[in-house]
DNA sequence: TTGAAAGCGCTAACAA
DNA sequence: TTGTTAGCGCTTTCAA
């Protein structure tokens, strides 16, 4: 920088206000020119570095996620947080940390130690989370709920989605609709949410809920092939002419158990799922229709709040919509049942 | 520190030899505990800033890649390269461009601002890459060849998987083999290597190639389920007993193909995919044997060589071994013929 | 064994 | 309109 101030025959200060912008309207046109010319001639490079030591502000964000390898929707939510800090200028610094509390310590004063302006905290399924001392106040926890809550967090809105989702199969006639679910086991936050949407629709539209029809078991291909069958299996008059499922890889197994008695989906079966998982709700055949988990979405409005730029009510977590997707699984009733 | 110093009664000097363990031996014993006593009363905490800009060492490294979003197998390679960073003691800067040429510059720009010890250049599916001019000369190129070359880079080793996955079905038996390979049209590196491998295989087991049996389509389940559809519905004689897919999605529409017809696998066809996609492969019914990409490591080994812990040889890309997972898709073939 | 002092590259008051 | 100066928090010779 003293490189172009000489060349340029101005002081550092001024350089430094013409390169950076600020305050640079009080400095004579030629002069800028100048100055700008000479940084071109130098080579120059503004070192971050330096500036931050100066200003106390990084421009960088701290996201600390528990497994961004294990599942394939935290792409989607880095990539909503990298794109709102690169529209703002700023840069996110990664940290896996497996969930391992010892790395999470590491990680923690690794990024304060790096002078991080704020701060997000990941996790890549939805859950309550016990927060780790030490994280900021002002953190903003991403796909997840601080188990003391009084935090900035933002979590899918599964009821709402369990109520899209099965009001897409009321909407095309059904009655019997099944909710294959995950078993209690796996604790996991989004179950109990996803089925309230469930009773919530089934009690609107005067349908009494069947206990029979509420079903569970692995959230997974296999679960949902053998959980499916049960139902599949029940006597004609029992037999659902739908299913929601908890997830889309539990509605991949429902298929594999339609297609293994002889039946389609949806002139037989009706299927939902949830997730729109990548790769795999698209290519069923038919098309899955789905409810997406707004990752992308989720990922912006938290680096959205970390970076100032939103408000966030710390009392509760937001709650994002999971948009329908609708494609090619859903449709009437057999019409035996009137459909 | 300057506190700290204070309530220790020594200098910020010799502080800063006992808190950041350099020369901290030529420290008297009681005042390094002294040290660290005033330390811990003030809270200090160290400022990565301030020592980055006078060490010229940030301990920061930049991940510049095209889309982390869009693949599921995003995940892996950050994981391996930021297990690797964390190791060391080193965070990762993560810019995603989305392969936008200006947003690239600007990640460049921002990155070396922010004097990152090192850069990575990854492409989330393996490709030849015009290199970004402004990239570092020893920035590393991961999941992607330079299309100049002389740069360290990282790819599968396509071939090797070919051959392999190929194997599997010769050692079981197999002499009429299919490859399910991409339209060329998708220009993808992957679809000649791994159909050299193809060939090489065959050759060694003295199986004449048929081209009747390298079928082209799209790359997706709906592609798979075509191309299989079609050669499973060939003269007896001409049908294959073992098909090897391009990758698993195309699997997954071969297995829809398979049990349309009554089929099944890997009874009467045996299948082998690519890539072991995650909650893909292993849901299968029956679970899928697939050779795997290896993404884990290969972002491993960029951030090793990123980092200068290992060696990497410009002159051509470091070719990764492709694991074979063996599940239950394969199997002899049908007595029929002769398995 | 410890301390003094300079300086990394920049920005922001304040002066001129 | 521009320059002087101090200083962000740390590390590192060099001297004591």
């Amino acid at each position: 920088m003293s490189d172009v101030a000489a060349r340029a025959g101005v002081s550092t200060a001024t350089v430094s206000m013409v390169l950076s912008g600020r305050d640079a309207a009080r400095v004579s046109p030629q002069t800028q020119r100048r100055v700008r010319e000479a940084a071109e001639e130098v080579g120059y490079e503004l070192n971050s570095v330096a500036r931050s030591l100066r200003t106390q502000r990084t421009r960088m964000v701290g996201l600390i996620s528990d497994t961004i390898a294990s599942t394939p929707f935290a792409g989607r939510m880095l990539a909503g947080a990298n794109d709102v800090a690169r529209e703002q200028g700023n840069l996110v610094v990664l940290v896996d940390t497996e969930g391992d509390a010892d790395a999470e310590r590491q990680a923690l004063n690794a990024l304060s130690g790096q002078q991080v302006d704020a701060m997000i905290y990941a996790s890549m399924w939805h859950r309550v989370v016990e927060v780790p001392d030490g994280l900021p106040g002002d953190a903003v926890l991403l796909d997840c709920a601080p188990a003391a809550g009084g935090r900035a967090a933002v979590v899918p809105d599964e009821r709402a989605g369990g109520v899209a989702a099965v009001r897409e199969l009321v909407a095309a006639g059904h009655r019997r609709i099944a909710f294959l679910d995950a078993e209690e086991r796996f604790q996991l936050v989004a179950s109990p949410l996803r089925y309230e949407g469930y009773l919530q629709v089934l009690a609107e539209a005067g349908i009494e809920a069947d206990p029979v029809l509420h079903a569970r078991a692995e959230p997974v291909a296999g679960g949902g092939r053998e959980a499916a069958g049960r139902l599949l299996d029940l006597p004609a008059e029992e037999r659902p002419t739908a299913m929601f499922c908890f997830n889309d890889r539990m509605a991949m197994g429902a298929y594999a158990a339609t297609h293994h008695r002889g039946l389609s989906v949806p002139d037989d079966l009706s299927i939902v799922g949830y997730d729109d998982q990548q790769l795999v709700a698209a290519e069923l055949d038919p098309p899955l229709t789905t409810i997406a988990l707004p990752h992308y979405e989720m990922g912006r409005w938290a680096m959205e709040v970390a970076l100032g730029l939103r408000p966030a009510d710390p009392a509760e977590p937001h709650l994002m919509p999971c948009p329908v997707i609708r494609r090619a699984s859903v449709g009437p009733p057999p019409a035996a049942f009137g459909g």
